[in-house]
DNA sequence: TCTCGTCGTGAATGCGTATTCATTGTTTGC
DNA sequence: GCAAACAATGAATACGCATTCACGACGAGA
């Protein structure tokens, strides 16, 4: 048996079931004007054929393929993965594909999309991957809304959601203050990405405002993964020109338990004693026995609506919404690696929730 | 300004470059019979109308769509994360695009075949999810290869690669034995899954081998999550009608991890002091330190290249491989949660590759 | 009874590309 | 120098479906 096998269409379906080809695809098309009896005649003898509509055809003539692209930039970090599932679930809801590009951190990902547009994709979804400006107006001319998913393209008219990144910095700043720390270190991630910048902005701009001075908050790369943090959180009490920090803020959860892991088995420091972590996103694995983090939560599902409002990719005549930025606030999440202040006490909750 | 706006065509280029259509057709199709500078006119005129060809067109005609369907059972297993990194690069590389549906965890996946088929895939991969041998057989009839990634599903001709994983699960029964432990404890994953079965008997099958009661092999199912088997683990240690075993076999990464970390949290257990473990995956995470786990690597690199190899995509018109199993190899990685015996000394290793 | 609307259906057409085949213009072989 | 092979191109068509339009059947209202 050879490939190519031929497939029923639905000229064939139509044969059997004694009615012309138009028939046949009213069948399956809902809210079509079709008697219920043919209906059930045409669906009769597309199963005895095990004849599927060919989606490839109808969006030939549609326009519209019901798959999305999403571009990830980093499977690494466990958020992203979170990400994937919350828009797959989603989107086979709703009856449309996904397809899927993995972009190598730091690199840009012009060429995902140009693989994108060649698939007429209804919508694209950028999570964590540059992109240019270029890009962004050739998907707009084309008429393919574009999301960017915790992230912002400085100067470009592209519409984002992502969660409160200086805000949740802040957050954390506070925390720490509360909690009585008084020097700082701060790991953060990718230098080109906004969603890291952000969240160290506010945490500095929080610190400043409580008279902290720039010069006892450290400030290191963290290469945007488990490793690196780890080896950024080594060097920073390896450096024996500066006072040890009591507090370290890592950019995200998975670079916190880096850092966390290291320092613990390298160095032997004890959380939250000898140094409090504080942290964002949220993982599930955030709160796992060894970590407990107090990290702030980034609400997936809100972010995941929010997308899709802007996609509004049932509305496909409307048109793309363009320059929307939509901060989600996120929420701090009380766990283990920040000694609770008496005054944050009754806070200290980790059910579920966004 | 409205979406679905023009698009340029083939026709266009045509028009701007002064040929015909089929010349565009040709300027974009790799060794076809057109003057070079022919084709470095029509690529001109497409870059300046923003041209990309519409691959959705071009399948209805050539029968291919260069998409190949993912479909993932269990993405809270960072294996199968890892799995999908490794076959989006791979495809990328190729130029095909990844069609990745999830599919929620014991359910089966004939929905998200049904999707599939609309789409006209070149090939599907199942990784860790149900799939029944009437779709797999409807897959075939369409010409559409369909390999299983670390499953098997008993009584169908569908191909498959996977690990050898009762030959790992000997393996970690040797290694448990080597380190002289007498009583046992196993934590399952899906009970419908192949691979959680196969692990667990080729374990048990070497104990018995040696002479070790099967009353001795404490049997728990763990869910297949890291909160499974932190709850499974807990109940084995909880259960005071039965020895406490001294050598715990996580049948995967994620799931001696969640066993690990509830006995060292709620127990106070040190491994491999108090207990050793033993598991499978080799996940990158496996060799952090609070886990630094003694486990089976799965070779994903060459899994991935023996599932390319049977979908054959290049060659479309071969006869789909049916029947094919391909165990292959995997490799005992000693870190630091069995005691490594003296005999085995010099293998500790764990540098990478497969 | 006649007309008008409604409903269900079929014939014809278009979507954007690849492919086949015929037609040129050009080169090779003898 | 002429037939023959060849290279480059264009006209026509097919791919599988959705959509438009026209047509007949039928029932309601007059």
């Amino acid at each position: 048996m050879v490939r190519r096998q031929a497939r029923a269409t639905s000229f064939d379906v139509a044969a059997l079931a004694g009615v012309s080809q138009p028939v046949v695809s009213r069948a399956f098309t809902p809210n079509s004007r079709i008697a219920p009896e043919t209906r059930e005649r045409v669906l009769e003898a597309a199963r005895k054929l095990n004849y599927v509509p060919n989606s490839i055809a109808s969006s030939l003539t549609t326009k519209r393929t019901n798959i999305v692209a999403l571009i990830l930039g980093n499977l690494a970090n466990p958020f992203y993965v979170h990400v994937l599932h919350a828009f797959s679930k989603r989107m086979q809801a709703e009856g449309r594909q996904l397809l899927v590009f993995t972009v190598d951190p730091g690199a840009d990902s012009d060429e995902a999309i140009l693989h994108v547009l060649k698939y007429q994709v209804d919508g694209v979804i950028l999570t964590a991957a540059q992109l240019s400006t270029r890009m962004i107006s050739i998907c707009h001319d084309r008429g393919i809304p574009i999301v960017l998913f915790n992230r912002y393209i400085p100067g470009s008219d592209a519409s984002g959601v992502r969660c409160d990144n200086a805000g949740g910095g802040r957050l954390i700043a506070e925390a720490f203050l509360a909690a009585g720390a008084k020097t700082f270190a701060m790991i953060t991630g990718d230098p080109k990405g906004t969603t890291s910048q952000d969240r160290a902005r506010g945490f500095v701009e929080r610190l400043l405002e409580e008279g902290i001075k720039r010069s006892d908050i450290i400030e290191v790369e963290g290469q945007s993964s488990y490793e690196g943090a780890a080896s950024a959180a080594l060097s920073i009490f390896k450096d024996k020109s500066r006072p040890k920090p009591d507090a370290l803020f890592g950019i995200n959860d998975i670079m916190a338990m880096g850092a966390i892991d290291a320092l613990r088995s390298r160095l032997g420091l004890s959380i939250p004693n000898d140094l409090m972590v504080g942290s964002f996103d949220d993982i599930p694995e955030a709160r796992r026995a060894p970590y407990q983090l107090t990290t702030v939560r980034q609400p997936i599902d809100r972010m995941v609506e929010e997308t899709l409002s802007i996609l509004h990719l049932d509305e496909p005549d409307l048109p793309i919404e363009r320059g929307i930025d939509r901060p989600i606030q996120g929420r701090l999440i009380w766990r283990n690696t920040i000694p609770v202040p008496p005054a944050y006490r009754f806070e200290k909750t980790d059910e579920s929730g966004s």
